[in-house]
DNA sequence: TTAAAATCGTTTGCGTACCAATCATCCCAC
DNA sequence: GTGGGATGATTGGTACGCAAACGATTTTAA
């Protein structure tokens, strides 16, 4: 190797890719916007329900690893638009039972993989190993992400 | 290998990966908003503004990829926390001028690397090897996803 | 020179996303 | 059985993030 590239440099590369993914992300939740009506986590919810059968709406945002209170507003509007409905559960006053209603089965039936299905797409067009090797250095970066308090940062403020 | 972890395991890992890796820029975000009381794309517009001196509001969204809609309110929270000014550009007058006021450089000066900071910590971390691995993994990756339109991914629907 | 087009910042409207607080219901210990 | 804590859903408040529309201003073109 006559000219290594400097891991500053990789660094700012990986950074930029992160980028790119989440756009990329974002791109395909807006044309599924456009075409179909529903956004990304719209989509994302109504699959899940499919997924999982009728379940209370804590479950749902447990499914979906958000905040209860996101997914009111997101059951709201999938409601709103006649794709689900709330009924009440007949043995615990305070849950409710999240249901597709039928145009709701037939949405998911028609529309994309939801949310990160393009995600899964891009890594399912990779070879196994080189979805191998993408798991374990995401593995190591994680462990050192989650691993350090935010003490250990302070020594690093400028760039 | 006698016996090898199949791919599609290995995807759903390196999804959960991914959405830990959100989840600790996240966490990261809140401590050093309970800290400084800014939160990371303050901090971020803040160390931006900094970098490039003063500049037009198109310009630091341009520097962050953001809608310049978007930092119009993070701008103006900043400008209520007295840590910038916006100053009418003398020669356009459909220009602002964003600059810094003491107390924010003072901010800049003491709080942590901004916005993905944790994540270059990370990658920082890691071995150089390990960085370039990621690097290239993830540029297969995003070619992939950057690549196809939508019709691709009809014939997926399901799984 | 003046009318049209482009640019810049902002506002408005929508949709996430979080937390804290609230309210109803359930369950458990007593 | 009943009172008190736990639990489930919702509400209210704050902050992003985008797109579309809007005024003020500048630039370009006729």
């Amino acid at each position: 190797m006559t000219k290594p590239i400097p891991k500053t440099q990789l660094i700012e590369d990986v950074m930029r890719q992160l980028r790119r993914m989440v756009k990329a992300l974002h791109a395909y939740s807006s044309e599924v916007e456009a075409r179909f009506g529903l956004t990304g986590p719209q989509l994302w919810a109504l699959w899940t329900i499919q997924q999982q059968g009728p379940a209370g709406l804590k479950d749902l945002a447990q499914a979906m690893h958000l905040h209860p209170s996101t997914v009111v507003g997101v059951v709201d509007r999938l409601e709103s638009k006649r794709l689900l409905l709330r009924k009440p559960d007949p043995t615990d006053g305070r849950r409710v039972r999240i249901v597709l209603t039928a145009a709701g089965r037939r949405m998911v039936a028609q529309a994309p993989h939801p949310a990160q299905g393009q995600l899964i797409h891009g890594l399912q067009a990779m070879r196994r190993d080189e979805v191998a090797q993408l798991h374990e250095t995401l593995s190591r970066l994680v462990a050192v992400m989650e691993a350090d308090g935010l003490e250990a940062r302070f020594f690093f403020s400028d760039e």
